[in-house]
RNA sequence: GCGCUUGUAGCUCAGUCGGAUAGAGCAUCGGCCUUCUAAGCCGAGGGUCGCAGGUUCGAGUCCUGCCAAGCGCGCCA
């Protein structure tokens, strides 16, 4: 109807021009909106102020113009001038019928669109370093992406979801050294172990795995471990230079094969804890993409031949840096070290060449947004590569804080101190957290109290909406204890006996839906939809309290029980979404 | 110091492309279970939209300055 509306408008603003009321090259954007009140009608359009100057006119007696050059529709039963100049439209109730129809039949499909048309688009999102198991900050990167990755697919975009597994690099070498010196601890050997290094239970659990499969094969006498190598913090030394110190030990030590076997003894067992953690959180992903695969292939090479191909590339003290300077970043970056290694910008760089040549219309990445800065130097890369920058869209997403009630909760993923997001599904459960995490604008600050998450009360708005589901569901029961036949037909054909104000409001509110859908994929932004079904379930429940449903008038009944089947099915089809659960009792 | 982000009710947060009297949940107070689930409903109170200017028919929304908070400013990832 919204749609329907706008072309009526933008054909009276076509007779308008023609008639010379209005110059030919104004540029008319028409804009339709759901009105906030009734009084206002149903939807509403400023589109006689926002002409008003360059029509030179009043904006009322220029509304007054567009009205009467609206071609009629037989849904638009009344149309007003209001305030400052708005034009009001007011909707035939009955046409708020067909969004019941239209939801029985179209049942899970209904709210898909094609906005999106076929365009193919990659949601890059959580890729935590598999160092560690994933904690309640990548819970919401994984919620928020997920959440965005389906809206886009159900309004019509192709989706691709991908998770990018930064598995090399210093980080992964920390923690392959500190798989190893768990390794020896569990072989008897006594070391010290680095201030720097990963200390976390599960590392422990790995190397106990690896020294049962591979018994002492990596084994090295402490002595010959610890030879000369510079002192760790607490004995007054760099533990930055200790842990580097300790991992070239063990490159030495362990040779090539040695040491990739413990490396990857570390990163496989992560990264499929990793997996089945986010496959239990309702996160899939159609590629996990190896960092690592990008050296191996040349990627990265071929990446930097073709910046320095095109003059992105120049050395200074030693190293190669790109100009990225020159393309918005605030100063130039280094790729490849004075070592000789490259950085992780440059795989990077790789990466997103590579996305490029997968040919996705739109990229978008989600990352913490404490990666804000590193914005411009990606961009910067894309177009040197010859791509256009616009394609990335980076979505951030703010790390929550934690509380229990009043107390916040320190983390840290060094000293293995945090809340993992496995332990936060096993308290609260997949629901509450996901329906939690997107309750806010993701690039919010947010407060997120454990507590109150994992309360079984109302307090928990989760349940509020569940809840209205599983309602439903039981008046259907109740129905069938009760011996009363349903009728959909019959029920199709009395919607016009839905006249109470808590009814109009709900078919008011199921028209919405595809709108509601569809404006928080674009803006990728699930709150929205969020936000959406707390107000359709409040207007259930609502009605609930206010009418009976089984009532001894079967067209009534029938009509109604239509109604909240429509309700139904929106809360269900909602949730999907956001892979949120819908009971059918609680 | 520079850059990015944020500042809305006691608390946590919405507020679409600048629109009509700024909303919700929680908390507080007062009501509603003989009736389809009270994890619910009905009602009340609660606001200098950080501050000050500006743009215009109209500003929580856009611009400038200031104040405050968070994050970022590596040959880390």
């Amino acid at each position: 109807m919204k749609k329907r509306l706008e072309y009526l408008l933008q054909s009276a603003i076509d007779t308008l021009k023609a008639q010379g009321d209005l110059a030919a090259d104004v540029k008319v954007d028409v804009m339709v909106e759901r009105t906030h009140e009734v009084r206002h009608g149903d939807y509403a359009t400023n589109l006689a102020m926002t002409l008003a100057k360059a029509a030179r006119a009043n904006p009322r007696q220029l509304a007054e113009k567009i009205i009467g050059a609206l071609p009629g529709h037989p849904a638009l039963v009344k149309t007003e001038i209001a305030g400052p100049g708005f034009i009001n439209f007011f909707i035939d109730p009955k046409a708020q019928f067909r969004s019941v129809r239209q939801i029985l039949e179209d049942g899970r499909e209904f709210g898909l669109s094609e906005a999106g048309a076929g365009r193919s688009v990659m949601v890059e999102y959580v890729s935590a370093n598999p160092t560690g198991p994933l904690h309640v900050g990548h819970g919401r990167g994984a919620a928020y992406g997920s959440a965005v990755a389906n809206l886009l697919a159900a309004v019509g975009f192709k989706v691709h979801r991908e998770y990018y597994v930064n598995d090399a690099g210093r980080q992964m070498d920390i923690l392959a050294a500190s798989v190893w010196l768990r390794y020896l601890e569990e072989c008897g050997e006594v070391l010290p172990f680095p201030s720097n290094g990963y200390r976390g239970e599960y590392v422990r659990d790995i190397a106990q795995a690896l020294l049962k499969q591979a018994c002492s094969d990596y084994l090295h006498p402490a002595a010959k471990v610890m030879e000369g190598l510079p002192p760790d913090e607490p004995q007054g030394g760099d533990k930055e230079i200790h842990i580097d110190a300790v991992v070239a030990r063990a490159k030495g030590l362990l040779g090539p094969e040695g040491y990739r076997c413990v490396f990857d003894a570390g990163l496989h067992s992560i990264l499929d804890d990793i997996r089945k953690d986010l496959g239990e959180f309702g996160v899939e992903y159609q590629e996990w993409f190896s960092e690592r695969s990008l050296a191996e292939s040349k990627a990265v090479e071929r990446a930097l031949d073709t910046l320095r191909a095109s003059g992105h590339l120049y050395e200074k003290d030693g190293a190669v840096w790109f100009a990225s300077s020159q393309l918005g970043d605030e100063k130039d970056r280094v790729v490849v070290r004075e070592n000789g290694q490259t950085t992780y910008f440059a795989s990077d760089i790789a990466y997103h060449m590579d996305k490029l040549d997968r040919g996705f219309d739109q990229l978008i990445n989600i990352w913490g947004a404490d990666h804000h800065g590193y914005i411009p130097r990606v961009k910067a890369a894309i177009a040197a590569l010859g791509g256009d920058p616009s394609k990335l869209d980076v979505l951030l997403v703010q790390f929550a804080v934690l509380f229990r009630g009043e107390e916040k909760v320190q983390m840290s993923t060094r000293s293995g101190e945090f809340v993992t997001l496995r332990q936060l599904r096993n308290e609260v459960g997949k629901d509450a957290a996901r329906f939690f995490y997107a309750l806010r604008k993701s690039d919010q600050h947010m407060d997120f109290d454990l507590r109150l998450a994992t309360s079984k009360t109302n307090e928990n708005p989760v349940y509020y909406v569940q809840y209205a589901h599983a309602r439903i569901c039981s008046v259907f029961r109740q129905l069938d204890e009760k011996g009363l036949p349903r009728d959909v037909v019959r029920g199709l054909n009395h919607l016009e006996r839905l006249v109470e104000a808590h009814e109009t409001a709900l078919l008011t509110t199921l028209s919405r839906y595809p709108e509601v859908v569809e404006s928080s994929a674009l803006q990728h932004a699930p709150h929205h939809l969020v936000h959406y079904l707390r107000e359709l379930a409040a207007e259930l429940h609502a009605y609930y309290n206010a009418h009976q449903f089984l009532v001894e008038d079967a067209g009534l009944r029938d009509a109604r029980l239509n109604l909240i089947a429509a309700v139904r099915q929106v809360l269900l089809n909602g949730l999907r979404l956001l892979d949120v659960s819908a009971p059918e009792s609680m």
